[in-house]
DNA sequence: CGGAACAGACCGACCAGTCGGTTTGTCCGC
DNA sequence: GCGGACAAACCGACTGGTCGGTCTGTTCCG
């Protein structure tokens, strides 16, 4: 049954699980082992330390988050279109599995050093996918100077925020509440005032 | 000299440095010990614990930086002019002391538990004044449908990562790149145009 | 049989918190 | 204006528990 490299996998997602709602610290590797129905033997056999444990999984979740939101960019072409295609595909994939969001925006700080690396690494390609989105809406439109590096993280923040404020406080819900409001933000805020009616 | 309540400020000041650049659970009380030419007696005679002093340094902290903004917010009449000059006077503070920037925005959340809930605490109470400075300038304009609940806290968001980018990454400069972009962005997001040249 | 994949008892470092003791300040009676 | 009694403030060696990591098996597939 459950071949060898299952066990990783049961590990990954029993430790996502134990580092989402513990944090990094409160989370004691036995607990992703009684969660996961192995052993600590198995945990050590697949992963040299409880870093690089937390390490894959981030790197898991990141690469997921990141994917998605680039397949759903993929068909659209009007750059306004993808802007908002990138905000919507975000906020829905983080809506959708609040254990990845807990992580990367909530508790994934809770944790040591070397996560803020993880951190950086992770903004960085998302920040960097943002500014092309905002650079290629600005080719055309001379809205004024931005810098669209501040700009780009400066989304980030108001998305993270957002999102993290319902999962911490049960504020108001990203998508239903958030999206059209964060929408009208950004394009007013790049002096778009015609495209509020898009699809 | 050195009054007993002065140790007091001692302990504050070193963990305030302390966990600013360890977080809340690489730091080592003997540490705090250490740069403070104290004493773990002292530690727990003035504290009940760890935490309790990790949560006396943040309250100090939030309180402070409120207390700045409401006092540069005091003589200011004019609603936009208000929202101006809180996102100045927030980015002033948070580069004037960059303890306290990493302490919030960066190292902060690496903690526990526990912080989670004061980190909470700080930015509901941030995020209601800029609620009240967003529904001022909207009050009169009808700048659309902004639930400004959401639009406070995606603002706070968007400093907090502009910040945080700074610090852990040598990003743009928050004043000097950051304010100019960010005070667009804001005016912009509000459609206000015209105040683009405002003092 | 050999070794990869796992089980789980065990170890030891680390560190928050304690506790008996010492110092410093304060207040009184004389 | 002084001793001494009491308490608040402080010191630092020690401890007790926790938890990451190891190590000695055991299983099971080829």
């Amino acid at each position: 049954m459950g071949s060898r490299t299952a066990t990783r996998e049961r590990l990954l997602q029993a430790a996502e699980e134990v580092f989402a709602d513990k944090g990094f610290y409160e989370a004691a590797v036995d607990e992703v082992v009684r969660r996961s129905n192995t052993s600590k033997g198995a945990v050590y056999f697949h992963f040299p330390s409880k870093e690089s444990l937390f390490n894959a999984v981030m790197d898991g979740l990141g690469e997921r988050l990141i994917r998605r939101v680039e397949q759903e960019l993929a068909p659209v072409r009007d750059p306004v279109a993808r802007l908002d295609t990138a905000l919507r595909a975000t906020l829905e994939t983080l809506c959708r599995h609040e254990t990845l969001a807990k992580l990367l925006l909530v508790r994934g700080p809770s944790m040591q050093t070397g996560f803020l690396r993880k951190r950086r690494e992770l903004f960085a390609r998302f920040a960097s996918l943002v500014q092309g989105l905002l650079d290629d809406v600005l080719k055309e439109r001379p809205a004024a100077n931005i810098d669209t590096e501040v700009a780009a993280y400066a989304w980030l923040g108001a998305v993270s925020e957002v999102v993290a404020h319902w999962l911490e406080a049960g504020g108001p819900h990203p998508l239903e509440q958030g999206l059209p409001t964060l929408r009208l933000l950004l394009l007013r805020s790049l002096g778009l005032d015609a495209e509020v009616a898009a699809p």
